[in-house]
DNA sequence: TTCATGTGCAACTAGACAGTTGCACATGGG
DNA sequence: CCCATGTGCAACTGTCTAGTTGCACATGAA
């Protein structure tokens, strides 16, 4: 799995500014003023979530918009689902087992 | 969404580990000779994946066993999907509303 | 062209965290 | 009982990262 990803996904500064993305494109100046942070913090913000290709950058005239990228998000998603699959699965044989004894 | 769980995930030792802990129980011992680090380092990842809810300790004669957890893993999953589905129908209907034009 | 608005780059600081070492405590088998 | 094995706690270090400030550059409108 990507380490990026998951780094990224630490920071909860970060991952409100995805739910805030998530509602529709923005630029660092228009979405700083909702985070009790500078611009230039939340800039660095969406440059780790960039680097991670969690979002996408968009000239758009004099202003720079960031656009949610739901790919790695789905990544993410499936290694968790899977590594709990699998424990879950092991937990089923050892049931069935134990069931065979008695 | 639960900040210590996505701060656990974020180092790949630590998911290295899950991994792991994902083919059955085990102790600290029993797990660092796997892993470049020195046991009482793997006590401290098992320390944050245990305080995330991750992993849950199990004494066991005089050792500690280590299982793995998948609730807290399930809640990020769904926190990374949910995410992903409010922006793609955001597209959706942006596409609705751009062919409704024409 | 001129100015307001938005962006980009760099240096600096404080705090968090991974990893280590060293030692003390607990427990089960011979 | 005695010792090997496993665990627990604490102090220390280096490094990484979030956030700040300050300033320079770019661009669109009047």
């Amino acid at each position: 799995m990507n380490d990026a990803v998951f780094l990224a996904l630490a920071d909860p500064t970060r991952r409100r500014l995805l739910e805030r993305l998530a509602t529709g494109p923005r630029s660092a100046t228009g979405l700083a003023p909702r985070f009790p942070l500078t611009r230039q913090a939340v800039v660095k913000h969406l440059g780790t979530l960039t680097d991670a290709g969690m979002v996408a950058k968009h000239r758009h005239g004099r202003e720079v918009r960031y656009q949610l990228e739901t790919a790695p998000l789905g990544e993410a998603s499936d290694w968790l689902t899977t590594l709990a699959a699998r424990w879950e699965q092991r937990l089923l044989q050892l049931k069935r087992y134990v069931e065979e004894e008695e």
